[in-house]
DNA sequence: GCTATCAATGGACAGACGTCAATGGAACTG
DNA sequence: CAGTTCCATTGACGTCTGTCCATTGATAGC
């Protein structure tokens, strides 16, 4: 079988450095790449913003009117950005009151420099 | 019909405050989102982690390898991160030089805050 | 208890997304 | 010129995602 090797470059020099890039980086940037898809979403990166300017006092019903969506469309949004840890809730009697735990995107802001 | 209207709140007092959302924002959070779109899938991301390493000296044919997946497959994800205005390419006879264009990701970093 | 309200969940569906194999196109070599 | 190398594009495929509707859960007031 012995394949001969084809290893004609167009030119004797190479065409770049190797690169190499660190587990620790990958797993890194991975974990900043869930955090940016979770925000990756016009309807929850506006959530967001809504959230971090009304810190502490929004609740559900005030938020469903302000998109051209369904209720459980908005829960399932809000799940999302909580699985993210980019928002938390708090029940006050019939109400949800979510608010943004800022660290995660803190995180990424750091990380984009 | 005439439904008679049940706005029947638990308590007399409002859950929260009204909350306004300016056309604007909601425009700058749109641009926002798409630009967190393309940094949220964990090759896009690590790509521009690599290519901002070795700011304007990568070729494309040092970045597959780094990869378990196809060159066009990474091609596609070049071409989703050079059409949110992340990155851009620059011809050198066969070979593609990748690197990043920062402004778009100094906009979102500074919109995270 | 019963009823009303707010929020979360489950199911279903269309469309978007990530991936690959095959092909095409441009540029260099001999 | 033919052959090679590198990169982009196309078409196809399965999976994930966003959305809705209907329902359930939880809480409050009657």
């Amino acid at each position: 079988m012995a394949i001969t090797p084809k290893k004609k470059r167009p030119a004797g020099e190479p065409c770049c450095e190797p690169v190499v890039y660190p587990e620790v980086e990958r797993q890194e940037a991975q974990r900043m790449a869930t955090i940016a898809k979770a925000l990756g979403d016009p309807v929850r990166l506006t959530l967001v913003d809504v959230l971090r300017k009304h810190a502490g006092k929004v609740c559900v019903c005030e938020l469903v009117p302000l998109f051209d969506l369904s209720q459980p469309t908005l829960s399932h949004h809000l799940k999302k950005l909580r699985d993210a840890g980019i928002v938390d809730s708090e029940r006050r009697g019939l109400w949800a009151y979510y608010y943004v735990e800022p660290e995660a995107m803190e995180e990424l802001s750091a990380w984009l420099g």
